[in-house]
DNA sequence: CGCTAGCTTGAATGACGTCAAAGCGAGTGG
DNA sequence: CCACTCGCTTTGACGTCATTCAAGCTAGCG
């Protein structure tokens, strides 16, 4: 009944319409619990598209999805990446400023907008958590802009080291995404995040042991380059 | 006896505080007043820097102000300028993440922070508030993050275009701030910005009467240099 | 074993930064 | 009123770094 047409950005909301599990109590943030569904998505499966009805809030279960915005000139910037935990899709707008899209197999807690919407109307609480994620989110997105002025090989060393800190271990992180996605992350081409991967290996900052596997040689270097701003 | 020591970064501060002038009831915006006072401040004076406590919330009454963040390495991120109506200075943490300096002669509203915060927690309506003022700002930075990817001739177009629309008129546009200023916010250097401003002008897209008046040729050009991202 | 998609590497191009010098304009003092 | 000066701006020559274009390589899979 439900055929796989994904692409037409539309399928998975009526998935979601479609499900009738019964929703249970889930935390957005925080405090205070708001019904939520469970969905599961495959990888580069869409989640949300630009210019859709905002109608539901995302949390991530397990998995990595990614935000972004399509260029006019076909181009894709990744706005973020999402690992369990974190929350999106919350905008200020009626319609998605961005698009959504799983990375690989994941699964998203989903709520309803107009519940959390009006919960932040009666309870200052939802209103303030809503606040401190949005919060949270324009610091990360500043910390980007800073990030864009510095160069491929010091984007990339930050990159790797947040990265790190969210899914990897001490020594190691491995990749849930394609060069494609690091570069559209950053602002570069997949060839210069490829030659800066090497760059890194060469002065034993990093082991790339398979292409999406990290192993981290010395810290230290990978934080020198990565230099974060300071006053 | 209130020596001028605003390189010190707190003398601003201690004048509000010693500024007995009754508050009167202000709009932060939207619905709901607050008290506040107004403070004058002159051409790149600092209202508040980098790691102080964020005691106040500011609205610009006149003037422009810059919001930046100062690197490791001495470079200036300019953040945002903020004109008459825009609100400042409202961020997530304790401390300011952002310095603020007036780039010309300024009037400022001054609001306690203290007030707000309480007002938010009692009035669902002014936490909306806040959380509108966070997304409007999260959008404008994440525009940012998608112009830092475009060549400097459409940041700089996209730039005259904004500046033209909040400060100038259907054909021109007064320039608040240097070349420095401009380069500082753009990313680029301030050779970089006199160059694009001269190419603007050989293509006939602009004319500079003064090196801080520019006239508006032809919009379009303008436009389709900006060339807005779209899906 | 060969195919394909994603990744890596190389060489040439181009955009912006850097360094250097000259131009311009507003304020100052003769 | 004019010459001088200082800071900002403009312009030029050149270097650097990321992109572009073009091969090759590798790993996963039929």
């Amino acid at each position: 009944m439900l055929t796989a047409c994904s692409t037409i950005g539309v399928a998975h909301e009526e998935r979601i319409d479609a499900c009738h599990s019964a929703p249970r109590s889930e935390q957005l943030s925080g405090t205070g619990t708001v019904p939520a569904v469970v969905m599961s998505y495959a990888a580069d499966e869409r989640v949300f598209g630009q210019g859709m009805p905002r109608r539901f809030v995302y949390k991530v279960k397990s998995g990595v999805v990614r935000t972004f915005t399509l260029l006019g000139d076909g181009r894709r910037q990744i706005d973020a990446f999402h690992f369990p935990d974190d929350v999106f899709g919350l905008e200020l707008n009626d319609d998605h400023s961005l698009s959504a899209e799983a990375v690989a197999a994941t699964q998203l807690l989903v709520f309803q907008r107009s519940l959390i919407d009006r919960a932040a109307e009666n309870n200052c609480a939802m209103a303030q958590e809503l606040l401190s994620l949005t919060g949270r989110t324009l610091e990360r997105t500043r910390a980007q802009v800073v990030l864009s002025r510095r160069s491929a090989i010091e984007r990339l060393a930050n990159f790797l080291l947040n990265l790190g800190s969210r899914v990897g271990t001490e020594t190691s992180v491995d990749l849930p995404m394609s060069r494609y996605d690091i570069a559209d992350y950053l602002g570069l081409t997949i060839e210069t995040v490829s030659r800066m991967l090497s760059e890194l290996e060469r002065i034993d900052a990093i082991v790339l042991t398979t292409t999406r596997h990290i192993v981290f040689r010395d810290r230290v270097k990978l934080t020198v380059l990565s230099n974060p701003p300071m006053g």
